[in-house]
DNA sequence: GTACGGTCTGTGAGCGTGAACAAGAAGTAC
DNA sequence: GTACTTCTTGTTCACGCTCACAGACCGTAC
């Protein structure tokens, strides 16, 4: 009945100009921080914006701006450690930039799926995508995609043709292999992650780099899939190697299973083998026993790549830049000097 | 200069129309698959989508539908490893029932945080909004802006006003204790949460109980922050009274903590001490020794929970529904009969 | 007095889509 | 043949906002 039953829907604009007796325009221009307004004009659109608490529509500004204000992230298990630390990162920085976020993970690995991912972010209208995904085969998706929307990678490796924010994984491993050679291991074992992960083929690069620089050999690479599981596997069978004396695991999570399968096979540690991870987890500095790891800082990957993707959204920033961060060796007791035994 | 320069825009709805030889509308029927279209129409129209690569822009129809198609979370720390399954299982719930997923993470526990979280959210447009944050604060921060859109809470408790999934912590927690108790132990020992978390309450709650239903006398709580750190620092205290011999940790970290401190301080678990934990982390297998826990699923609790919303969405559901998930105890190595000592 | 520049505000159009309505074509029943 | 229903398509409008433009007002300079 009457015109005044404001309280059934949300008020819009026109609601707002009417109750401070001014023009939508002028509230739009209050909501923009449009110059030219009197102060006294400002001071009345705002208290009719209160008093309605009227909130500005996103879908019909996105429609006339042609802006969503939303950033997509495509994500491959963002069970993992470093996936959600890089998500909260990523987050964070989206915040602070004004934008919101909106994610899409992925169930598989092949590329259809990253490209059905992106597609579904595209369809939703976002601006740009960050795309945590550091399996070569995604990486190459991604690259062909990122004509029609800006994209930015974050993982490893350099052959991406997108932008990309990574951490050293190289040089990261490459400390790791040199401290356990620096404490008089004659060879260090590498317990690798999955193939196809740009950051297994980088760890175990830098690891191999290093032994054939100090003209150590290279023993045969043991895979995991990243769990604990597998390391433990595959400390099963590095147990049975008495020349086996250290082991730099791609991972903690692998790391720790390998602990879990020395301990049972009645090896100390580090007094038979010294061990050293990768990550550094919160958990790493309190396994039995402290694993020496090398620490990397996924909520700054997250925040540096968004960084990018921004700068790309806005049109600045070079196409094909590559931020590398680099990673940290943290020594605690899992490793330790080379002894003889037996 | 011509018309034709198709490629410089985005097409549009009426692009596709033109080509195809219909009008919009069609175009828009063929799309939501409206009655009444006849095949051959239908599929010069799909030829033209194609053609064009033509996506339907979704701000137009968030604006003209009202309904954004998006769902938002509110999650606390989506770094540690519950929040992140929990995230995960809400997106895949979310993209098999065609929404969006958006996400808000807070910075901070008090309720003005959360405010400004769902806010932000609301203002993005989403039609629904699942909160994880097990936060007595939180909880009740939701309570008060279920009004304008539907919320749902995932986490623990009974008290809130919206619906809720949940972990039975209660009963997980008194199986642990039980387990205790059955092995011979005269009382357990509880390593709780931060106050002020539901899960801490409950889990501690139960624990309490059952001591209590056993005529067992319940020692002083030593609380942690949910970390290793904390567990670490609980057990070395612990590990100074002869008295203990038993402890149920709140969760699975701060078992890890405590087993470190205990190793540290010569005391040999199970031999001299049991220990349980909480949440069945995939690392508690690989503890030493593995970790008895009760296991709860965290990806179901996501996915539980967003039924639950997208019910409410659609004005389906009862508004108070409270859906408990009940959590199972795994026997590992780490809890074992009571010995007298020394 | 007129002219001009700056400040402030309002009007109208249009973004791309879905819904309501209208209308033509085709078939059926009498 | 007419009347009626069902299928199929098109036209017009509205969603809520921003942008381009126009106009009103004020002060100052000539």
């Amino acid at each position: 009945m009457g015109t005044d039953s404001a309280e059934l829907r949300q008020p819009v604009m026109a609601d707002v100009a009417k109750l401070a007796g001014v023009s939508h325009q002028t509230v739009s221009r209050v909501l923009n921080g449009a110059p030219h307004v009197r102060p006294d004009t400002r001071d009345r659109v705002l208290a009719a914006i209160r008093e309605l608490d009227y909130r500005p529509n996103s879908a019909a500004r996105a429609l006339v701006t042609k802006r969503s204000q939303t950033l997509g992230v495509v994500s491959f298990d963002s069970t993992l450690y470093g996936p959600a630390s890089m998500l909260d990162g990523i987050e964070q920085a989206a915040r602070s930039a004004g934008y919101f976020v909106s994610v899409a993970s992925l169930r598989s690995l092949d590329s259809r799926s990253v490209q059905e991912a992106v597609d579904r972010l595209r369809d939703q209208g976002v601006e740009g995508v960050v795309v945590i995904a550091p399996q070569i085969s995604a990486v190459s998706a991604v690259a062909k995609l990122s004509s029609s929307v800006p994209v930015v990678a974050v993982g490893s490796g350099n052959q991406a043709r997108v932008p990309m924010v990574s951490v050293d994984n190289q040089a990261g491993a490459a400390a790791a292999t040199r401290h356990l050679l620096d404490l008089g291991h004659r060879t260090v074992h590498h317990l690798g992650g999955p193939s196809g992960w740009l950051e297994s083929q980088d760890r175990q690069a830098g690891w191999r780099q290093t032994l054939e620089a100090a003209g150590a050999q290279a023993p045969e690479v043991h895979s995991g899939d990243w769990s604990a599981r597998s390391g433990y596997q595959a400390g099963l069978r590095l147990a049975e190697d008495p020349e086996v004396s250290a082991v730099f695991c791609a991972n903690d999570h692998m790391a720790l299973g390998l602990l879990r399968a020395l301990h049972e096979a009645g090896r100390s540690i580090p007094g038979d083998i010294s061990v050293v991870g990768f990550d550094d987890i919160h958990e790493a500095a309190y396994f039995t026993p402290p694993l020496t790891t090398v620490r990397q800082d996924f909520g700054e990957l997250g925040r540096r790549a968004l960084g990018l993707l921004v700068d790309a959204v806005a049109g600045v920033g070079h196409a094909r830049e590559h931020v590398l961060i680099s990673a940290e060796l943290v020594l605690r007791r899992s490793s330790g000097p080379f002894a003889t035994r037996r």
